[in-house]
DNA sequence: CAACAATACTTGTTCGAACGACTTTCAGCC
DNA sequence: GGCTGAAAGTCGTTCGAACAAGTATTGTTG
């Protein structure tokens, strides 16, 4: 028993290192997220909702297709169709059929969805900072770098077209 | 431009370091949660029930009240009754009102569940492998170490009595 | 160019999560 | 010893997540 760390090791409570760490990342997720639900819930929408909207405002003027903002959720989202409904249904976003491709639809932040991410832009930022505020800056890089480290195999496309997507800069690249 | 570490910054795509940390958490656990839970459904079961149900096995012989057990879950179950429905329904765990405290309900698991448990203990382990298995001890004890850092000042009674709970040893306690 | 396959959504349905209202039971207090 | 309030679960209901099946449109190919 070489120095002894610690009095009395505690026993296993994880079966592996990597569970151990799995579980702590849901653990962490799950208290953080709390309490950005709760800013979205007293505004009507959801995290995920938020998180569209995020994306269709950094879209603006152009549109997404609603497969093309399914990839760029921060969750995978099945059943964007449903999350756009609600958000249409509340004003937030109007969708549009792709002449081009009868297919596709279109989705874009209206007026309305606009003004209430800014709306929210304050809450949100007091919101990250309650939430991760207590860590310094090396801190929040080194947990960012392990976490992409963490999920870089599991990202489609491997590590390489890890999320974030990067908005393709709409109009840059030829129109077909 | 001190240096110019690398071509070029890319747009800053969150509002600040803190959202960052936390939106790459999300992805995360999104892209690692994908993977067990992929592995309970082809067993009937949810993540969250595992989960319940490793918490009951490492209690045996005793039992728990549905609020102890709720308290040790990894993700807060509101509406542990359900949860519990559902494990009963299935034949893995047992209710019994406590006839000293007849508000409080003690869950136990049962053989049955035992076995499931057991039956997936290889799948699990193999499952967290494939998860993160390709990080070194010494970055999953990094990572486990920030996280439990990141969410320290969101557990319930502060730091000190971080998840996860320690099972209170049942029996040693004098039984009031 | 007709047939078949792939794409891009939509719809149906089932299940779990979340929130609140509602019992039952206990504990403390005049 | 009845009252009040808290504790511990249960139940109702609404909402979002997940999976599967269905529809419309387009691309492909013999």
């Amino acid at each position: 028993m070489l120095r002894a760390p610690r009095a009395s090791a505690p026993p296993p409570l994880f079966d592996s290192p990597e569970q151990e760490a799995y579980l702590q990342l849901w653990r962490t997720y799950d208290r953080l997220r709390e309490i950005d639900e709760r800013l979205f819930a007293g505004h009507g929408i959801t995290a995920q909702q938020y998180n569209a909207l995020r994306v269709l405002k950094a879209a603006r003027p152009g549109a997404l297709s609603a497969s093309a903002l399914g990839a760029r959720l921060v969750s995978r989202a099945a059943d964007i169709t449903r999350l756009l409904d609600r958000l249409e249904q509340l004003g937030l976003v109007q969708r549009q059929r792709n002449d081009r491709n009868r297919r596709a639809v279109e989705v874009s932040i209206t007026p309305a969805g606009v003004a209430l991410v800014g709306r929210l832009a304050g809450a949100v930022r007091r919101c990250g900072r309650e939430q991760l505020g207590h860590l310094d800056r090396r801190s929040l890089r080194q947990l960012v770098e392990l976490l992409a480290r963490a999920r870089a195999p599991h990202e489609a496309g491997g590590a390489a077209a890890a999320w974030p997507v990067r908005t393709p800069t709409p109009g840059r690249r030829q129109p077909r």
